[in-house]
DNA sequence: ACACACTCGTTTCTGTGCAAATGAATCCCG
DNA sequence: CGGGATTCATTTGCACAGAAACGAGTGTGT
């Protein structure tokens, strides 16, 4: 069969994106050891949209009902969020940030910057816009 | 503080890896059923370099030596790859592609290439070739 | 007022993914 | 040839991630 239409595993979009994102998480495990990057998602939504109910949250930072019950307990057992039965709905948990979940935030908010741009380093400033603009396309 | 250095959990490179490789995982599991990307890696590896050591594969693939061989045992199970000792190195495990394992691949390799092609469609061919330059610098 | 649909949170199951520790086997250097 | 360094596979522990099924609560239409 044709050549060009062979497949190699090194040029599946898949295959890159999962070892471009290996390169990212080890990058972030070592700049912030506190949290995982999923947990520093929900810490920065909750920041910047204040206290949501638990499954809205996770909507917001795109996981799924079963997912983000994880997350919310680790970061409840790591005391940086908090939960708390909303008064007019009885299903609903809404989750919020405690002061030490808040104080985290912020004093890593810098460094996460730094880890997004150390990810992106092999390319020019150019580069970085242009792939990020056409990974948006693709979400 | 100035604006353009605030942190918004969407422009971040980490955040939109992982919905990119979301979307991608939701395409491929609905196009290819029997298998997952991972596992696919594994087959599509195996066929392009013939029988390997487990952990020689695994670095193939990247994936450290555990999860090559969580992997690997699924595999076995689902009688794509089968495994024996390696006559001249006792600790060694050498993994081989089945007549099932290659049937398998065979058939759906042009489907997964669809895969790929189906999550890079909101791009123009040309877009899709620079996305993949720059992502593959990341790596 | 009542039935039905929907939402919310939870649990279970399967499948990655990495770190760290372990024991067995092999390699290499002096 | 002998012993320390490496490699190999395995195991354990933790953290996502989605599918499916469930009970409880809420909302809607008639």
């Amino acid at each position: 069969m044709a050549a060009d239409t062979a497949y190699r595993l090194d040029d599946q979009i898949g295959y890159v994106l999962r070892r471009v994102t290996q390169r990212h998480l080890a990058i972030f495990a070592a700049a912030i050891p506190e949290v995982t990057t999923t947990q520093f998602a929900v810490l920065a939504r909750l920041s910047e949209t204040g206290p949501e109910s638990q499954n809205q949250l996770g909507r917001a930072v795109a996981m799924d009902a079963a997912t983000i019950k994880g997350v919310v307990d680790r970061l409840t057992r790591l005391e940086l969020v908090a939960t708390a039965a909303d008064p007019t709905d009885r299903r609903r948990l809404i989750v919020t940030l405690t002061p030490l979940g808040n104080t985290l935030f912020t004093a890593r908010a810098a460094t996460a910057l730094q880890v997004s741009q150390e990810t992106l380093s092999p390319l020019s400033d150019d580069e970085q816009r242009r792939l990020m603009a056409l990974l948006v396309r693709l979400t």
